[in-house]
DNA sequence: AAAGTCTCCTGCTTGC
DNA sequence: TGCAAGCAGGAGACTT
C-alpha cells in the first residue's frame, strides 16, 4: 500500500523521466480514475495536451506535476495506483486507467489502478502547491515541518496516538503499515490517549516515524501485497525489514513475545504485547 | 468544531 | 465445486 516512502519512491522516478517533456496525447480508459476532476474527463485530456512538465512534487501521499501552465496534475495512488513508464505499443495493463504519451514518442506514462481508490486531477493554477491538497499537513521529512509545533498540536488532540498518526491534517504520509512500525520503535500502543504524551514521548514518537519512513525509502518502499512497485514496475524489499506489521503470532525481534493483531478502525493492527502494553482504561 | 463512522472498489482467501 | 462472506485500506462524505 502506497504510503510515504513508496510515493516518494514513485516522485524519484518520475523525476528522472518524466520532467522536461512535453504531453501530446492523453487518454482516460476508464472515468473513475480522474472523478476529481470536476470538468470532466474530455477536460482533462484537453487541457493536458501540449504541456511541458517542469517537476515532480510530493506532500505525503499526495504528488503533484507543475505544468508550463501553472496548472499542475495533482495525484494520489489510494490503495493500488501505480505509475509505470511503458514502451509505445506495450500491450495495456489490465487495470490500465490513463495513458499520457509525449511528443518526443519516447515511453509513455500510464496510470493503472486495480481498487481505483487513486487518482488524478488537473489543479488550475497549482504549480505551487494545488489547492486541491492545501489542507494536507506538511510530512515529518519536509524541511518546513514543524516539531514542537506537532507535538503540540498532538498533545491538544482528544483522540488515540494512532488515529493522530493517520489523520492527514496533524502530519501527512502515515498509513496502517508505518503507524504500527513507528509505535512499535517508540514502544507505545496505538490507543495511548494523545493528551496524556509527554512532550518528551511525543518527540520520541516523531523520532521514530522519521527514521522509518527514511529506512523504507533507502530500502525502495515496502511491496507487501505486490500492489506498489515503482515506475519500472520493480517492487521495494522493505517488507523484509517490518517489525510487526503483518506478523501476527511471530516473536517480537526485540522480546520474543508473540505479535498481537487487534481490530482497529474496520482493518487491524500489529502490536508487541509485552513491549507495548495496552493502556488501562 | 472535533472526533468517529461509513463508503467507495477489486481480487484473493476462507468457510460452509 | 460453488457461492458468499471476509479482508486489505486512503480519504472524502457524512454523522454525532
Amino acid at each position: 500500500m502506497p504510503e510515504l516512502p513508496e510515493v516518494e519512491t514513485v516522485r524519484q522516478g518520475l523525476a528522472r523521466w518524466v520532467v522536461g517533456r512535453r504531453i501530446s496525447t492523453v487518454e482516460v480508459r476508464h472515468p473513475r480514475a480522474v472523478r476529481r476532476h470536476l470538468p470532466g474527463d474530455r477536460h482533462f485530456a484537453d487541457v493536458l495536451a501540449g504541456r511541458t512538465v517542469l517537476d515532480v512534487r510530493r506532500r505525503g501521499k499526495y504528488l503533484w506535476l507543475p505544468l508550463d501552465s501553472t496548472d499542475a496534475i495533482v495525484g494520489h495512488l489510494g490503495m493500488s495506483g501505480q505509475l509505470l513508464l511503458q514502451p509505445r505499443g506495450a500491450a495495456d495493463e489490465l487495470h490500465l486507467r490513463v495513458r499520457f504519451g509525449f511528443a518526443d514518442d519516447g515511453p509513455e506514462l500510464r496510470f493503472v489502478d486495480q481498487r481505483t481508490f487513486g487518482g488524478l486531477a488537473v489543479s488550475a493554477g497549482g504549480a505551487q502547491l494545488p489547492a486541491e491538497i492545501a489542507h494536507i499537513a506538511r510530512d515529518p521529512l519536509d524541511p518546513d515541518f514543524s516539531a514542537t509545533d506537532f507535538v503540540a498540536a498532538l498533545r491538544r488532540r482528544r483522540t488515540e496516538v494512532k488515529r493522530a498518526l493517520l489523520d492527514q491534517t496533524l502530519v501527512s504520509g502515515v498509513g496502517n503499515i508505518y503507524a504500527d512500525e513507528a509505535l512499535w520503535r517508540a514502544k507505545l500502543h496505538g490507543s495511548r490517549p494523545t493528551d496524556v504524551l509527554t512532550r518528551p514521548a511525543g518527540t520520541r514518537l516523531l523520532d521514530q516515524v522519521r527514521d522509518v519512513l527514511t529506512e523504507a525509502i533507502r530500502a525502495g518502499g515496502t511491496s507487501f501485497d505486490a500492489l506498489y512497485v515503482n515506475v519500472n514496475g520493480e517492487s521495494g524489499y522493505f517488507d523484509r525489514s517490518l517489525n510487526v506489521y503483518g506478523r501476527e503470532g511471530q516473536p517480537c525481534p526485540r522480546c520474543a513475545a508473540p505479535i498481537r493483531r487487534e481490530a482497529f478502525m474496520n482493518r487491524s493492527s500489529y502490536s508487541c504485547p509485552r513491549c507495548q502494553p495496552r493502556p488501562r482504561r
